[in-house]
RNA sequence: AGCAUUCGAGGCG
């Protein structure tokens, strides 16, 4: 059986996840541990229907749910914001002892902060005995991605006057809403407790500082928090290149691109749809050009937003007749 | 013996 569960997970995990449901469906005896990883399969791969699906057969099955059953059910409410079966989830977390397991907790939060229910985020808060980083963390991260920045540092405040100590992903949550207020100085306050409390810096909380300078428009301290440590990975590239393009730095965002291909980094659609508005604000069909045909030769201008954005960049660069092609050729539009 | 929770980059308008 272990067997099996490995194998699912490792074929989930490589983008086959039509071949683990073979596998899935031709298991004899499937027990919890099995559907858990086909329900988390599906998460993985952003097929939320079929994880919902796989946990209504589960329970039709008769298998008894564990806490993970739970945790990775309910990840897809939070992802998808569905707080109707949410709620009946916790109602059933309830029923099967689960509701004040930690991750089973920290998940019910994330699932009721997502959704705007902060009164009941709030409520599981207070049924925990003790709660931990991950449980603030997941409310901060819901106030700012509804935008609620002063309620998110609230809760920062209050979690440090409780002695928790917030950690890199509890900054990774926080930084993007004071980037959304561009208060440089509210950034640099940030950054100065990460640097006093040696909150460690990883690739993430790295872009979102980054990220947070330069949308404050304070390119030299997105410059230097770049080049202080070597970490980076083609997010933190892709970072860097739009927070030129938004200050209007085309040049350096075009080099940035050069260093990133020098050192191998692979490009994504995300860093060449930063990258073309450079090339449309340098009125620079030539280089314009090399990165369509980068896009062509990776199989990456199919992304609509990378088509419209080549589309976009030769209309800049006067190159109507261009554009019509690509357009012609776009095989999704919108 | 096998599974799990909170966090990152994007175009035109």
């Amino acid at each position: 059986m272990f067997v099996g569960s490995s194998l699912i997970k490792l074929y989930a995990e490589n983008a086959c996840i039509d071949d683990a449901r073979l596998l899935f469906d031709i298991m004899p005896n499937r027990d919890c541990v099995l559907w858990n990883v086909m329900i988390y399969g599906y998460l993985k791969n952003e097929d939320y229907i079929n994880a919902i699906e796989v946990f209504l057969e589960m329970r039709k099955s008769g298998t008894k749910p564990n806490s993970v059953t739970f945790v990775s059910t309910l990840s897809v409410c939070a992802t998808e914001g569905i707080i109707r079966l949410g709620t009946q989830l916790h109602g059933l977390s309830v029923i099967f002892g689960f509701e004040t397991d930690p991750p089973v907790a920290n998940t019910l939060v994330s699932v009721y902060s997502k959704c705007k229910h902060f009164i009941d985020a709030r409520r599981v808060f207070e049924t925990m005995p003790r709660t931990d980083v991950v449980l603030w963390n997941a409310i901060i991260s819901g106030y700012v991605q509804n935008g609620m920045m002063e309620q998110a540092l609230d809760l920062f405040n209050e979690m440090i006057d409780l002695g928790i100590k917030p950690d890199s992903v509890t900054f990774s949550s926080l930084l993007p809403s004071i980037a959304e207020s561009t208060i440089l100085e509210l950034g640099k306050e940030a950054h100065g407790y990460i640097v006093r409390h040696g909150v460690p810096l990883d690739v993430f909380l790295k872009s979102a500082l980054i990220d947070l300078y330069f949308k404050c428009k304070d390119v030299k301290m997105a410059k230097r928090t770049f080049e202080q440590t070597s970490l980076t990975d083609i997010v933190i590239y892709t970072g860097m290149i739009s927070g030129y393009v938004l200050n209007g730095m085309n040049m350096d965002a075009v080099e940035t691109f050069r260093k990133l291909m020098d050192e191998g980094k692979r490009p994504n659609s995300l860093t060449l749809a930063s990258l073309l508005p450079a090339c449309a604000g340098l009125a620079s069909p030539r280089l314009g050009k090399e990165v369509h045909g980068f896009a062509l030769k990776n199989g990456i201008e199919s992304r609509c937003y990378v088509g419209s954005a080549i589309l976009d960049m030769y209309a800049k660069c006067g190159r109507v007749n261009l554009a019509h092609n690509v357009f012609k050729n776009m095989s999704q539009r919108d």
